[in-house]
RNA sequence: GCCGAAGUGGCGGAAUUGGCAGACGCACCGGACUCAAAAUCCGGCGCCUUCGGGCGUGUGGGUUCGAUUCCCACCUUCGGCACCA
């Protein structure tokens, strides 16, 4: 054993070196001089930033080790990397704290800043620490402000009074995607609907593109996009008026089934369509109509979706089916929903399940109109189903066709004559940003009862959060209370007038975060455009699958709204996106409720931040959810504490310059080859690790191969992506340094080829026989040697073959 | 119900283009060292076996000389969506 090693001690080795990194700025990356014209290969890695909750947990283990191995290698192949951190850090959880436990919101936060940013820093992940962004900090938040006015200049940014989904138990609205099967996505309540003056965000605008853009994304995960483009929901169909004689009113439906339109044998209103009380008024039944509409709009949505019987109330006003003439029933029921497509359908009970069960339990019509083209279908039974090649029947003019060719005839006829139209639907909605919160980013909005809604100045921005006493939400922001602060003159007659006392959903702070980084101390704009182009798109984005949805499409609406606003050069931010897969133990994802988390401080104290870095990569594929296992990360540091006795007691053999033509030398180079292909083509992360193991195993198990120096080297270098405080020390006792900006080693081709292989011999499709082989030998020499193996022989009984398979240096097949 | 992903030893997983199933690690078993233990090192470790071999990658079928890998059907688990006209 080497006389002077000592023992590895994580924690010294590692405090030690995140000091080194500092002082000498290893991952710092400054703009270039002239973005414009820069030539350096650049890439961004981004990981989503944290929501600064106090405490790192093992989600962000993994996100930010994976970024880290992708950042190091990035750099040492020879790219400009930039690699950024900041907080997303405004939101609820700080206001509640600060409710609970008294305090301010914005103490609570910068005190789990601090505290979750000493656990970064104990990772001793390469972050370009001068990058560092919080949102809340007006510095920021200032340009989030300049941005909603730039969107509200824009026409992308409006107010409307509309039904909102209300949680009471946090006081506030929600978006759309904030309610969960009729909660609350954070706190499970059950979700209310009141109507409040919001602030909106056109997303809608932006749907068609969010959809065809996607041709632009080089590599995001085919579930995401699944996700985007159902969420996104475009169908395409046609806008059919039906006539309803008592008001002279022709009103629309949407339908995609234009070519069922014959089959329409009743008419449905949502209970909350503005028709409906109209009815009431008019018929004999009007109080049951308003009863059964105060009904269903009391019940939660979710029951209203889980309740498989359907209700409804005949009104006793009848319809015109535009296309024959035909007076159908109008019905009030639940099961048309008010905020999709018009509000009101044709039902078609032969071709559509819910109009079927409807029209059996009210014992309604049911006219088959579509036939599929090898067969009938019985009558009373739903054809719902649909091909290119059905055909229409019962359908006037139009029988015999295909159901294709029926709907866009049935338009044109219907367009022809002022009834109808094609449209294309879509199930996105506006983004709804507007929060009665206090911990969050201030609309930078004055109302004045002259000029109505007037946008505040940029040179006055930012709108500063007041100070204020109480967070305790009741019914409208908290910011309603700071009188002095709400009091203010209008920018456009200088009259009296109020602030906007609704803060921003803070998607809205995290939507152009990743544009920050790039400039995040410009005080004259968000970001310089020059320096934004140059950095942008994000090579590599890396983050969890719950965000899919909401945040990616959001930043991707934000950067097409900038890109139209001449802000930016490019349509989509993330070019490339990962998902990491979600850690479980014992069965479950970590979470304080089910008392099964770990605790990454724990176990740095215990083994080291390398050891946990090595051990949530190795412990399957990045992208796959996987099973913590408790004695994982003892066993990377294991081999840790292997591979540091490993190099010392190189250390004690003078070192021969040998790096190739040794079988270790082979191994190394092989184990280079394996580990870059693995990170740069395959991005999988596991697989390297065990070959290092390899490595290291071969070795001290051929201590006397004259390669062991540069075996050993290599190892350092191939592990320092994943531990790198080790790989340093390491590094710098084998006489070498400044690891983090050596470059990535390259294997040598030359030493892969191989002089003998392993020539595995099948008969019928089953191993009888491996045979060692010189490599390259013609087939002719392949089959005879392996004819020649007794083993073969006894298998192939004397006959001859019937067929033989040759894979040249690899295997050869009899079939007998 | 619809869409998507995944099912491989006791456990996490590997097998990259259809060619040796189980790399690497954990756990376990045996041995060395030790008064002893821990640590470390060496060896073993899918199941069955008459020791020839047979079986084996969720189940059943198919294609192929050959299938964890490709095709069809089904089962299970997880995720997303869900009265979206």
């Amino acid at each position: 054993m080497h006389r002077d090693m000592d023992a590895y001690e994580p924690q010294a080795i590692e405090r030690k070196w995140q000091e080194v990194w500092d002082q000498a700025d290893a991952y710092v990356t400054p703009n270039p001089d002239d973005p414009a014209h820069a030539e350096a290969r650049k890439a961004y890695v981004l990981e989503m930033l944290p929501y600064p909750s106090g405490e790192l947990h093992m989600g962000h283990v993994l996100n930010y080790t994976l970024g880290d191995v992708v950042s190091h290698h990035r750099r040492r192949t020879g790219w400009s990397v930039l690699r950024p951190m900041g907080y997303d850090a405004f939101g609820l959880p700080a206001e509640n704290a600060a409710i609970r436990d008294g305090g301010h919101p914005r103490e609570v936060t910068n005190r789990n800043i601090s505290a979750i940013r000493r656990q970064i820093k104990r990772m001793g992940w390469s972050i370009d620490w001068t990058r560092e962004v919080g949102t809340h900090e007006p510095e920021y938040y200032r340009w989030t402000q300049w941005l909603f006015l730039k969107l509200y200049d824009m026409g992308l940014a409006y107010r409307k009074q509309a039904p909102v989904k209300w949680c009471p138990k946090d006081q506030t609205v929600l978006a759309n995607e904030q309610v969960v099967e009729g909660r609350c996505e954070r706190c499970g309540t059950e979700v209310e609907t009141r109507n409040l003056e919001q602030w909106m965000f056109k997303i809608t605008d932006y749907a068609d593109r969010l959809l065809d853009d996607m041709a632009l994304l080089e590599s995001w995960p085919e579930r995401v996009l699944t996700m985007q483009r159902n969420w996104i929901g475009r169908s395409e169909g046609g806008e059919i008026l039906f006539r309803i004689e008592e008001f002279d009113e022709d009103v629309p439906v949407f339908t995609t089934r234009p070519d069922t339109l014959f089959g329409a044998t009743f008419f449905v209103l949502a209970p909350e369509h503005p028709l409906v009380e109209r009815f009431a008024e008019l018929a004999d039944n009007g109080e049951e109509i308003r009863a059964y509409a105060r009904h269903a709009a009391a019940k939660k949505s979710e029951e209203r979706a889980a309740n498989e019987d359907k209700t409804g109330v005949f009104t006793g006003f009848y319809a015109t089916n535009p296309v024959n003439g035909a007076k159908i029933p109008i019905w009030v029921a639940d099961y048309v929903l008010m905020d999709y497509g018009t509000g009101a359908i044709m039902a078609v009970p032969a071709h559509d399940d819910r109009d079927y069960a409807f029209a059996e339990k009210f014992g309604l019509d049911i006219t088959h109109v579509i036939r599929p083209a090898d067969g009938e279908v019985a009558d009373g039974v739903a054809y719902v189903s649909s091909s290119p090649t059905d055909v229409l029947v019962n359908s006037g003019a139009f029988d015999g066709l295909s159901s294709p060719d029926a709907k866009s005839k049935i338009v044109e006829d219907l367009e022809g004559r002022g009834l109808g139209k094609q449209t294309i639907n879509f199930r996105l909605r506006d983004w709804l940003l507007s929060r009665q919160r206090y911990w969050g980013c201030p609309i930078p909005i004055v109302h004045c009862a002259s000029c109505g809604v007037v946008p505040v100045p940029e040179s006055e921005l930012p709108v500063l959060l007041p100070e204020i006493e109480d967070y305790v939400p009741k019914g409208k922001s908290p910011l309603a209370a700071a009188e002095d602060w709400v009091a203010t003159t209008c920018p456009s007659c200088g009259g009296p007038a109020s602030r906007e006392t609704d803060t921003m959903d803070t998607f809205v702070d995290s939507s152009w975060y990743f544009l920050r980084y790039t400039d995040p101390t410009n005080d004259q704009a968000p970001f310089g455009r020059d320096v934004v182009d140059y950095w942008l798109p994000v090579n590599q984005y890396i983050g969890g699958i719950e965000h899919a949805i909401l945040h990616l499409m959001y930043a991707r609406f934000f950067t097409k709204a900038l890109y139209d606003a001449g802000l930016v050069g490019f349509k989509e931010p993330f070019a490339r996106l990962f998902n990491q897969g979600m850690i479980y133990r014992y069965g479950a994802k970590m979470s304080k409720s089910k008392g099964n988390v770990v605790s990454p401080d724990e176990l740095i104290e215990r083994f080291g931040a390398d050891a946990l870095r090595l051990y949530i990569l190795f412990m399957g594929p990045a992208d796959q959810d996987k099973e913590w296992q408790d004695t994982g990360v003892e066993g990377t540091h294991r081999f840790l504490q292997r591979l540091w006795r490993v190099v010392h007691e190189d250390l004690d053999r003078e070192p021969t310059g040998v790096t190739t033509g040794t079988p270790l030398a082979r191994k190394a180079h092989e184990t280079i080859l394996r580990v870059g292909d693995d990170i740069e083509r395959r991005f999988v992360f596991n697989t390297p690790v065990a070959a290092v193991m390899e490595l290291v195993n071969e070795i001290s198990r051929t201590p006397d191969d004259p390669a062991s120096r540069f075996a050993v080297e290599t190892a350092v270098s191939l592990i320092h992506p994943y531990a790198p405080h080790i790989a340093e020390e390491l590094w710098e006792r084998l006489g070498r340094e400044r690891l983090w900006a050596e470059p990535w080693p390259v294997a040598d081709e030359s030493q892969l080829v191989k002089d003998t292989v392993e020539l595995v011999v099948q008969v019928n499709g089953k191993v009888r026989d491996k045979i060692t082989v010189a490599t390259g030998l013609p087939e002719a020499d392949l089959i005879a040697t392996a004819r020649a193996s007794e083993k073969v022989q006894a298998h192939l009984g004397g006959a001859e073959p019937k067929k033989t398979f040759v894979v040249p240096d690899k295997l050869v097949s009899f079939v007998v």
